[in-house]
RNA sequence: GCGGGCGUAAUUCAGUGGUAGAAUGCCAGCUUCCCAAGCUGGACGUCGGCGGUUCGAAUCCGCUCGCCCGCUCCA
């Protein structure tokens, strides 16, 4: 565990000291849970949403993609369930300085007045046997009645403090029914306080007549309210998918962990639309594929798990994360929902419109069922950056630091040197430069030494270093010196694009 | 939000009341030329910020911002 923190310590410092993540706004101070990327990180962020397009989208013929605005209709939210769901009022003990959702705390205390009505019937069981009528006695009894009206009091009491946003009434219920915190057994509670996970602003110029308008918290909404211009434009039968790649934002009670959870985020996400009752097939055909993308992206199978979910969300039949050894642990990176016909059938209610599909083959109209595959980009960078992050020891007795990226992911993919800075070199190595600038990022470095600059590659991941030597100028020939195994081969000028080629070729991936 | 730890150069750190250092890195030059060689020169810090105590604060005190860990949270 220790050993761990500190990788994340390297990582973090390693990460900045390249130029891959920034804290966001560093000389005020920085901002919390906000972080920038940087040279580096910003192409291996772009690469690995291109990796992720490419195998969603341009490898599977019934999905497409969308970039929905982050703004979008106040409704959405309420429909989503993400007003009432991301606001929870929460109280905390000053004892034993536990927080609790206070809605959770009067539910339990209603659970207990239920038991008390359980055990009363189970008592009539036991003494009167066959001849109890346990219906009878639930309508009758003078204790079971007093509970219920109990119970319906406090209910009362908490939905009208609920929807008037009295959060002081809320606390007031709490101490009037003798709430004590389960740790500590005191009732030294603080105010009621209400989160709201959402980010919100106004639009419109005019203050007064401005409306309140969220940021997205997830990017999923924008593709629900968007499915039948897709499916109707796009002449989209069904099984089909729209993938969308998008920030998003949650003002986070907590937000650590470096990129891990961000107030600011970036998700990659599909929404695969089935005929309903053919959904976990999918479910299973989607698990599966989501595997097998992270499997080739070449990190150890060890690295990663699937976490099934026996709790489900209120929107979901079946669920489940793929989870990464991240430096803190396992930790989610991916999540697959089955989120039945949830947010269309929310969508219809709230908009009126009716959100069907037509299905030629059964000659039935529906609304589908949703299978979502989900996942954090900036997740998978860190996932990707600390699984490549290794520190070698040599033979020498020297030490490297070598960021084992995957080839196709890296930022830079060669970088091009001269031996030395005479005799011609560098103007030969900026001719190959030329030559392959057009089809990959590449690097030129003619400073100190080769086994210096070979180290600073390795530093950023750069996966090939080509130098240029005095024989390149008698034989037209160049070494490729690879990361990871430092091995260098001699071929011939005209061959290095296609050997590139062949080295960073997706199909070899994609499968 | 609570508790713990921490914040000094790009990075890792030393410096505990007398106004700042090392190593690595970075830049320029020389030399060398295939895995962090050497030499010379150089740039970069209002010691996270604000306030207080003091003749004097990186150092003591208060507040604040940020980072890491635990709790909590994460439909």
């Amino acid at each position: 565990m220790a050993a761990n923190e500190d990788n994340l310590k390297k990582i973090i410092s390693h990460a900045k000291e390249y130029g891959y993540v920034f804290q966001s706004s560093e000389i005020y101070d920085g901002l919390s849970a906000v972080y920038d990327y940087g040279q580096m990180g910003a192409e291996l962020k772009k690469n690995i949403k291109d990796y992720w397009w490419k195998a969603m989208v341009n490898m599977n013929e019934n999905i497409v993609g969308i970039d929905a605005a982050i703004f979008m209709h106040p409704t959405t939210w309420k429909a989503s369930g993400h007003v009432d769901a991301f606001s929870d009022p929460l109280i905390d003990n000053k004892d034993s300085k536990k927080r609790y959702r206070a809605d959770v705390l009067i539910e339990e205390h209603l659970e207990k007045i239920r038991l008390k009505t359980e055990k009363d019937v189970a008592k009539g069981i036991k003494r009167f046997g066959d001849d109890f009528d346990e219906e009878q006695f639930r309508a009758t009894n003078p204790n079971v009645l007093r509970n219920q009206t109990k119970i319906d009091d406090i209910n009362a009491r908490f939905k009208l403090a609920m929807d008037n946003d009295d959060l002081a009434g809320v606390k007031t219920l709490i101490e009037d029914l003798g709430i004590a915190c389960p740790i500590s057994g005191s009732k030294n509670w603080t105010d009621v306080k209400q989160f709201n996970l959402m980010f919100s602003t106004e639009i419109g110029a005019v203050a007064e007549a401005a409306n309140t308008i969220y940021l997205r918290p997830e990017t999923a909404q924008g593709i629900f309210v968007n499915y039948l211009n897709v499916q109707k434009s796009g002449r989209m039968k069904i099984p089909f998918g729209i993938a969308q790649i998008g920030k998003a934002f949650r003002n986070e009670i907590v937000a650590r962990q470096f990129i891990f959870r961000m107030r600011e985020f970036e998700q990659m996400e599909m929404q695969f639309f089935v005929r309903p009752g053919e959904e976990m097939k999918w479910y299973e055909h989607w698990k599966e594929q989501r595997f097998n993308w992270h499997q080739s992206l070449g990190i150890d199978e060890k690295y990663y798990r699937f976490h099934d979910h026996v709790k489900l969300a209120h929107y979901a039949n079946a669920a489940c994360d793929i989870e990464f050894d991240f430096p803190m642990g396992f930790k989610e990176l991916e999540g697959i929902h089955s989120r039945t016909d949830f947010d269309l059938k929310q969508h219809e209610e709230h908009s009126g419109k009716k959100l069907q599909y037509f299905d030629p083959e059964i000659n039935e109209s529906y609304v589908p069922y949703v299978v979502e595959t989900s996942v954090g980009l900036d997740r998978t960078f860190l996932a990707i950056l600390s699984a490549a992050y290794t520190e070698e020891k040599l033979e020498n007795d020297t030490e490297r630091t070598v960021l084992k990226l995957p080839a196709f992911l890296a930022p830079i993919k060669v970088a091009v040197m001269p031996l030395t800075r005479k005799d011609g070199l560098p103007e030969k190595a900026r001719e190959i430069l030329t030559i392959l600038k057009y089809d990959y990022n590449c690097n030129y470095d003619e400073k100190d030494s080769p086994g210096k600059r070979y180290r600073r590659q390795d530093a950023i991941g750069t996966p090939f270093c080509i130098m240029v030597d005095h024989q390149t100028l008698e034989d037209n020939t160049v070494t490729i010196r690879d990361r990871d195994t430092m091995q260098q081969e001699r071929v011939a000028i005209d061959k290095i694009e296609a050997i590139l080629k062949d080295k960073l070729d997706l199909r070899k991936v994609l499968n």
